[in-house]
RNA sequence: UGGGCUAUCGCCAAGCGGUAAGGCACUGGAUUUUGAUUCCAGCAUUCGCAGGUUCGAAUCCUGCUAGCCCAGCCA
């Protein structure tokens, strides 16, 4: 049950007003992207805002496709949107669509309009219509063509239909007025010639509507009641109303506005990702570092994890740029409950149970997540050679290390406490082994006497270790230290990626597979990497880290 | 310098004339076999600025200031 105080966004007021005033009739939203790349976060909140709406009240959404460009568009992108879409969960049912299914509607809207004297055939050129336009301050001033008759504008449309003239000969207006403050109602082009084959029309057309044009027409047509866009549609809405005017649509659908979502510490600009793929500098436009929602898949964020997120960011009109910790917060909170808490020592140094009998192994039951039952238990191995964490031993400790170091006990999780005894140094003083004794007694971790140690660490049965690759991530760019070199490219972080060879991990990690997420306990979350993980070698990305509060006094 | 939009805590964001919600981040403190989680506490005498109206203003009015968008035959 939603708590009827629960505040509504600027959308929803608009909805309820409409709904209440009767201006609709039910709410029917859509997405509608053009199939010209791939979908990042910013889109997922337009699908989620979108689809959440629909949901809400009960209503319908659609995708469709705005593929009024075939020089930008390609069959292969109209693809991967729909997978991204699907996982994200929105779903469209059976309203799938495509803005060139109206092609012939668009058609006929526009010869509606030179009969009616809204429009005509420009004989300008592209350079020309921007002159006639003016500018900012200044007025534009009428086209030449702008005088013909509706005779002459319906043949010359008709032979531009037919072929019978190059890109960029004729083009067709909208007659409004070129004196308007708002440049985008200065007769605006709303038909354009482009001999080019379409992805799905193929060779049926050789003229294509405008965007300002065609998608007032595709709302309309499919009963759209709120067509909700982004900002820098504001100044397009006197147009958009326009042609829903003209065309006499009844039941016009409504434009709203509302800012994108912006996120810090991320490059989500076209060219900029182009550039790092071509560079090699990431592996594509799905690599982890990414926010492509290929990208955030592959690292191992979740459907639910991005949902939550734009909930929390909330809409509204105001530009923003939301923290990362936001995100990170929400994949962890949609994790915490959700996935096996494991082991794995990702930096391993060997520990050597000197008591511990040669040979033996024993298996111990854990349970995988301790605040969810649900999730069960599993048997892990525990011998007389283990590895821990590198980090988690120090010679000499600072003050508050509660970890391992000479003459300290600490606990191994879910095993036994463990006292450092002592340690071996190769020639260049790094640590190669370290021993300690167990003490039998505090099987499963608690000692019988109520003894109680400060440090709990994890660790792995070297014996029955799997050897793995683990990569660590950090933001691609740090925009407290300037997001663009002065030359105007990025400024990146060279410590993005971090690829640690050799990690052990516990054996039940064996056969994870594409996608599958764990918790590496105090380590964060990770998840098998879909594209270089083998059945043979597995290869995990950090989602996230845990929190920690604990840092090494800088000496 | 034309038009449109926006401005509330470090970051998002409610608020719609009756005396500043919430989340993230951060800071304590309790619990803890993850320095995690959980819990509890703290975190805007003030709403871009300046005037005005009102018993009362973040909310209304006036004037400023700052930021974003618009001069594609892109979407």
């Amino acid at each position: 049950m939603e708590q009827e105080n629960a505040s509504r966004n600027f959308i929803e007021q608009i909805i309820d007003k409409d709904i209440q005033e009767g201006h609709c009739r039910e709410v029917h939203t859509r997405f509608p992207p053009e199939p010209n790349g791939y979908l990042h976060i910013g889109h997922a909140k337009s699908i989620l805002l979108n689809y959440g709406l629909a949901q809400k009240y009960g209503g319908k959404f659609n995708l469709r496709f705005d593929d009024t460009n075939p020089t930008k568009e390609r069959e292969e992108f109209v693809e991967a949107i729909k997978e991204d879409i699907r996982w994200l969960g929105a779903e469209w049912e059976d309203r799938l669509y495509f803005a060139s299914d109206y092609f012939e509607q668009m058609y006929e809207g526009a010869v509606k309009l030179i009969k009616k004297g809204k429009a005509y055939v420009s004989d300008l050129t592209a350079e020309e219509i921007r002159e006639y336009r003016g500018t900012l301050t200044e007025p534009g001033r009428e086209d030449p063509g702008s005088t013909r008759s509706v005779e002459e504008n319906l043949a010359l449309f008709s032979d531009m239909r037919a072929g019978k003239f190059a890109d960029g000969e004729k083009v067709l207006r909208a007659r409004i007025d070129m004196a308007s403050s708002n440049i985008n109602m200065r007769d605006p082009v709303i038909y354009r010639v482009a001999h080019m084959s379409h992805h799905r029309t193929g060779d049926a057309w050789c003229i294509y509507p405008m965007y300002d044009f065609a998608h007032p027409i595709e709302d309309a047509i499919e009963g759209i009641t709120h067509s909700i866009c982004t900002l820098e549609f504001e100044d397009h809405r006197p147009l958009y109303d326009w042609v829903v005017r003209e065309l006499e649509y009844e039941m016009p659908p409504k434009q709203i506005e509302f800012a994108k979502l912006y996120l810090t510490n991320v490059v989500t600009g076209k060219r900029y990702i182009k550039r790092l793929v071509e560079e090699g500098i990431v592996d594509g436009w799905d690599d982890p570092r990414l926010v492509s929602i290929a990208a955030l898949r592959r690292r191992g964020f979740t459907p639910e994890s991005l949902k939550l997120f734009v909930e929390l960011c909330g809409v509204a009109k105001a530009n923003s740029s939301v923290d990362y910790a936001m995100l990170e917060y929400c994949i962890r909170e949609d994790l915490k409950l959700k996935r096996a808490r494991m082991m794995a020592v990702l930096d391993p140094v060997k520990v050597i149970i000197d008591n511990y009998p040669e040979g033996e192994t024993e298996y111990l039951e854990v349970a995988n997540n301790l605040e969810n039952e649900a999730l069960g238990s599993r048997r892990i191995p525990f011998s007389r050679e283990l590895y821990i964490e590198r980090e988690d031993f120090m010679e000499e400790p600072p003050k508050k290390y509660f970890r391992l170091f000479p003459g300290n006990e600490v606990r191994l999780m879910n095993a036994y406490f463990v006292t450092c005894n002592s340690y071996e140094k190769d020639e260049n003083g790094r640590v190669t082994t370290i021993h300690c004794t167990y003490d039998p007694a505090s099987r499963g971790g608690s000692s019988p006497d109520g003894r109680k140690v400060k440090g709990t660490i994890h660790w792995v049965s070297a014996a029955h270790a799997i050897d793995a690759t683990v990569r660590l991530y950090e933001n691609i760019v740090d925009e407290e230290k300037g997001v663009y070199n002065e030359d105007g490219s990025l400024n990146l972080n060279p410590n993005s990626l971090t690829v640690l060879e050799h990690c052990r991990l516990e054996e039940n990690l064996a056969g994870a597979a594409a996608y599958d997420s764990y918790q590496f306990v105090r380590q964060g979350f990770f998840c098998v990497d879909a594209k270089d993980s083998t059945q043979e070698h597995l290869v995990f990305n950090r989602i996230v880290s845990l929190k920690s509060s604990f840092k090494l006094p800088t000496a």
